[in-house]
DNA sequence: TCTGGGGTCCTAGGACCC
DNA sequence: TCTGGGGTCCTAGGACCC
């Protein structure tokens, strides 16, 4: 029997920000999404004033607001804390497959089950030391029951955070049968409507399902679920490695704004992500979408949201071409009279680099201003990775633009940046 | 005043072909 | 006047994940 186990993060951000500042232990924490908007991160205890997951900040009652520190989401900090965690994982087996930034799943192949859980005892002990996260661990022989096993592990003390299931054992039935479809991996409040109207209500009851009914009435994503609960694993996970179909940069803006000189500037600045995520991944676009929203929120204003998908004349990945492209884009669908609120691209039709045929019609004596094209992007992306994103740009925005980000209580980057690092005071 | 961002997979239905 | 059937490819939209 082959062994699954899932690594999560105990309140992830939430933690990264307790390592650093010791203050926040045992205090109602929020970390909030972009722009300040939602609470995407909580710690028990803010859990416990019945702050629920993505609540919009300025809905938070405000006798609870007094009691809560919400600080502002600092990604850099998560993802190299993200980084460490991973690398103590591998001590523990040479089969780790990261899966977002706060969960891992782990084959234990080869390993002895009787001494899986004191192993699995010593890796958290091990992270936490390490990184200052604390982890929870479930164990099972599918990745869904794996899941749910986690999710046992965080929930109830008695398994000091690591919790084997065994698919046929009895008190594995007792926990699904007392466990609502929508806990499960892959199922969300549409699905478990349905499911309803089928008699299925617990975990329990989806796991005796008959497999092809499910499959008639929802898809083979469900059936597999089912399986799953069975304990065959049955779900492959994507390779992480594997370059994206689709890049989307886009963001809010800090403020709604119908300024045409604001909207270029940000949709410069996303295609001109974009582009660099498409160099990373060593991708070229063939076209890409730009769109804008207006804010759906606000019913007393008028709405627009328009997107419109342009080739590129050629496959590219240089960010001048792409952003020109962009902002031809933009002046194509802007209408004067609306205060919009989002606007962002995304590259489409991607193609590996190194393996696209150039276009037999293009003209060969651009083949020396490609090759100067391609220094130039490579020494830019350089540049900002040694001095910071945006330490070189395709135009330069402006200062107090509508657009950029709000994080009023942004912590420092203490783990990346030389000027953030946290001071020791020695007395 | 303030409501995230980035991605995947699946299915249905239309266009098109022979 | 009669007007098939099977296949592929593409796209839009839905649902889900963290």
């Amino acid at each position: 029997m082959s062994i699954i186990g899932l690594v999560d993060c105990n309140n992830f951000y939430v933690s990264c920000e307790r390592v650093f500042d010791p203050r926040l232990e045992e205090r109602p924490v929020g970390v909030l999404s972009n722009n300040d908007g939602c609470v995407v991160a909580r710690s028990q205890e803010i859990k416990d004033l019945g702050v629920a997951m993505g609540t919009p900040a300025f809905q938070i009652p405000h006798h609870v607001r007094r009691q809560c520190i919400l600080l502002s989401s600092n990604y850099t900090l998560y993802g190299d804390m993200s980084r460490r965690v991973v690398a103590t994982l591998r001590d523990f087996t040479p089969d780790v497959e990261v899966y977002s930034i706060d969960e891992s799943f782990l084959g234990f192949d080869g390993f002895d089950l009787d001494g899986l859980e004191d192993h699995c005892q010593k890796l958290r002990y091990t992270v936490r030391r390490n990184t200052g996260i604390p982890v929870s661990v479930g164990l099972s022989t599918s990745r869904t029951l794996a899941k749910v096993a986690n999710r046992i592990a965080k929930k109830q003390a008695v398994y000091e955070g690591v919790c084997l299931l065994e698919p046929d054992a009895t008190v594995t039935r007792h926990l699904l049968e007392r466990m609502p479809v929508t806990d499960l991996w892959g199922v969300a409040a549409r699905t478990a409507i349905r499911l309803g109207e089928l008699g299925i209500r617990s975990a329990w009851d989806l796991r005796q399902a008959n497999p092809k009914r499910i499959r008639k009435h929802f898809n083979v994503v469900m059936e597999r679920t089912v399986w799953e609960l069975r304990g065959v694993d049955c779900i492959e996970l994507d390779d992480m490695s594997k370059p994206k179909d689709n890049i989307m940069t886009s963001r809010s803006f800090g403020r709604l704004t119908g300024d045409k000189a604001d909207l270029r500037e940000a949709i410069r600045v996303h295609a001109s992500r974009g582009a660099e995520k498409l160099r990373r991944q060593g991708s070229v676009a063939r076209a890409m979408m730009v769109f804008l929203k207006t804010n759906r929120h606000r019913e007393d204003l008028p709405q627009y949201n328009p997107s419109l998908v342009v080739p590129l004349p050629r496959p590219t990945d240089d960010s001048r071409i792409i952003v020109a492209t962009a902002l031809r884009a933009l002046d194509a669908m802007y209408r004067r009279g609306y205060l919009y609120m989002k606007g962002g691209v995304m590259m489409l039709d991607l193609a590996d680099k190194a393996t696209l045929q150039h276009d037999l019609f293009d003209d060969p004596q651009s083949d020396a201003e490609r090759a100067r094209n391609e220094r130039l992007m490579s020494v830019i992306d350089k540049i900002n990775r040694e001095h910071g994103r945006d330490a070189v740009s395709v135009g330069k925005p402006r200062a107090g633009n509508a657009w950029a980000l709000r994080c009023q209580h942004r912590t420092p980057r203490y783990t990346t940046r030389w000027d953030e690092l946290p001071i020791a005071m020695l007395r």
